[in-house]
DNA sequence: CCCTTTCTTGACTGTCCGGTCAAGAACGGG
DNA sequence: CCCGTTCTTGACCGGACAGTCAAGAAAGGG
């Protein structure tokens, strides 16, 4: 792969570290930072830590982001976009509605299970960490956070309702609510793959996220 | 409440800041490290913001604790001390196995209330967030959260197993596998109680319970 | 009362942290 | 080709960080 410059220093850095391009060192530091963010926290990981892994300068970084807390914030976003991109592959309107949570859940396990291969061990959820992170005090980073979760939550909350109106759910059931027990339920299971180091933990059955939704 | 001690500075101590009697120091650096990360991280936490908050010397606490490693190790033994309490008080023989875990979560999210009240936010599980932290790389701190969280789902197991003998669970659930369930289905409800501020949202009710036990 | 062990004191080290800045290079519209 | 804007560079700051140490005070057994 090319990649192409007038700027004489930034090639050298080409080179030695790849595509510091103008534009495109947002970007760099971002994805570095969430990498980094994912395998730790934001607290463990350091601004010069992003900065010699992204092959970038401090000034540069704080061109982009204000501080660090708004590059975490930057972090959660960037992640969510990951998470929501996932969701979208699973919740496919052609799928059945609660096939989708359960294609979602594998392709999450899925996912859990080549970061352990890439990075050596199991991470957690790229969301629930930073979310607890961010919302140990009341401020911009928890409300994102569940501004954030909110979301995620309504992906399964409309399948639980599709599946309502196509009577393959009890109407009974209020799809919020369920939806947050899937969605601690997902958690918790991240959690627990992390700390036992076996992504296949996470692997819900088809069975309990049913009678997640029904427990009401 | 009044305090004795021969020792003169130990005394004035004592005024300002109450009890680092001899060999209490260990306990109270112990007591306040566990409310400090519990409040946040251990990452977040300092050694020197422990020691002022609990009246203490840099020197003393290395005197107890080698390395904020093994002072984090430390935390996450008092945490599953008061943790295994809260257990044993919901888990008494003379009430029904399926009820002790209703008794316990109960429980639980009645000590996320207080802690709100007493912080002014929500903490996760004390648990959960310091398993996820030293978990992180492999390690004797990720033994060591392992080691917790099975001996915490045993209790869990135990009970559905009981359940089982007095018939009330059906022969073809896993207890252990029904225990995870259960277990990450509080850790997750933990992680959501603290992000949306709301500690009542860890209170799952006992039909989810009776589902997760039964969805095998 | 003495003497060994246990604990406390407070100053110290070197490192790394988040954040700043001025100067200059690259970029891009006109 | 010029010029204002955008981005990069690398040195710099004050403070906080984990961890160390020697000297001495308290504790406690004999």
């Amino acid at each position: 792969m090319t990649v192409r410059s007038r700027t004489g220093y930034a090639l050298d850095r080409t080179v030695k570290k790849g595509i510091p391009l103008a534009r495109e060192t947002r970007e760099r530091v971002l994805r570095t930072a969430r990498d980094l963010v994912h395998g730790a926290s934001l607290a463990e990981v350091g601004i010069e830590e992003i900065c010699a892994e992204a092959g970038v300068h401090r000034g540069s970084l704080y061109h982009f982001f204000p501080s660090k807390d708004a590059l975490g914030l930057a972090v959660l976003d960037a992640n969510w976009d990951l998470m929501r991109a996932m969701l979208d592959e699973a919740f496919q309107a052609a799928v059945e509605p609660l096939d989708r949570i359960d294609r979602f859940i594998q392709g999450f396990g899925r996912m859990l299970g080549l970061m352990r291969q890439k990075m050596g061990t199991t991470p957690g959820c790229p969301l629930g960490g930073l979310t607890a992170e961010l919302s140990a005090q009341p401020g911009p980073g928890r409300d994102r956070a569940q501004a954030v979760l909110e979301e995620w939550a309504g992906y399964f909350s409309g399948a639980v309702h599709e599946a309502q109106v196509r009577g393959q759910v009890s109407r009974s059931v209020d799809p919020h609510a369920a939806a947050l027990r899937i969605l601690a339920f997902v958690q918790g299971m991240a959690l627990l793959a992390k700390v036992y180091d076996r992504p296949d933990r996470v692997v819900a059955t088809r069975e309990t996220i049913r009678a997640l939704i029904a427990a009401d």
